[in-house]
DNA sequence: TCCGTACTAGTACGAACGTACAGGAATGCC
DNA sequence: GGCATTCCTGTACGTTCGTACTAGTACGGA
């Protein structure tokens, strides 16, 4: 490690600064505190990222393959499963009950409504759960559900607390039925 | 107007921060913001708000008082329609399609994400409206239905645009039917 | 081997911030 | 009229920020 390794670098000031905001939201991201997070040189941060919100979009940049794979996994469940609207309240009431695994995508996705920048990143999400959700409920239901499924992401945010999964199988069930 | 008129004085700049709140976020209000958009010197903010949270707080107490009259019309026009879920629909999209009007109140609502203090206030307007809905949906349906109107502002807000009618019509007739 | 390029690190600057405070002005009470 | 209280205002302090910049260092091709 002791070598250069400017790729590796740059990545870690990006994972430091998702760190940054899984613990202080994007509002709390400065040069200053991702480059402490990452034991580099303040320079180090201006010099891979011309501004601050170059590095707020890399960092949300970083989530969008995770995200692929979740999707990629929940349409593989879903597919794979005799009940969809059941599986998909088990699987986003597991999601959300990992906050410190997933907090950095979801305050970049919550950002998103102040930073028209980062929008295409956002409906990166919000296409690609309404992809997965399509063969299961139909185009105009999957964006409604994807909707819902936003509803559920900001009221856990703002009572801290994940939502219980009957009520979640419930509504899905009511929202997938044709 | 030149007469002394503390009461006054602190609703103008609490009117004050309400609009810098709407044109910039939460997050972008300041003492000083707020003391030039009111008018009156940075002292005057300092001498009625102990701190900057106290006047973010009191923001956000100012706008439930709007929400109370929003929930109470809304209460009144659901009990006089022949067909609820289109009547919310309705009233749901004129009042996301209004951004400037309800803005500060959104923007209130969302920080209470990042700022536990807020929770209590938010929970005045989740609560509220799950209480109007409950005769019409049930009381765990309504909590359903308030959690998808939380989606649907969060879309809006994140892409900029207001829902459309008809698909929103549609899930919350599907949400009300027991 | 040399040299241009890419990288590193520390520092500096101006701006904006929250907050405190000291002193002046108006007000209400006796 | 005198006085305590409340209200008002301008300024100052210390901190943190984004960003720029300079000088130095390792590397890779000629």
């Amino acid at each position: 490690m002791t070598r250069r390794d400017p790729e590796g670098r740059r990545q870690a000031i990006i994972d430091a600064a998702g760190r940054v905001i899984a613990r202080e939201g994007v509002g709390g991201l400065t040069h200053r505190k991702a480059a402490a997070e990452a034991g580099v040189p303040l320079g180090a941060t201006t010099y891979y990222f011309t501004g601050l919100s170059e590095l707020i979009t890399a960092a949300f940049e970083d989530t969008a393959g995770a995200s692929r794979e979740l999707l990629a996994a929940l349409g593989e469940a879903l597919a794979a499963s005799a009940d969809p609207p059941a599986e998909l309240a088990r699987r986003t009431r597991a999601y959300l009950a990992e906050p410190e695994r997933f907090r950095t995508a979801n305050e970049l996705y919550l950002a998103a409504a102040h930073r028209p920048e980062l929008r295409p990143l956002a409906r990166l999400w919000t296409d690609g759960l309404t992809d997965v959700l399509t063969p299961y409920a139909g185009a105009a239901r999957a964006r409604t559900i994807a909707v819902f499924l936003d509803g559920v992401l900001l009221r856990t945010l703002i009572t801290g607390t994940p939502p219980d999964e009957p009520p979640l199988a419930d509504a899905l069930t009511a929202l997938m039925r044709r």
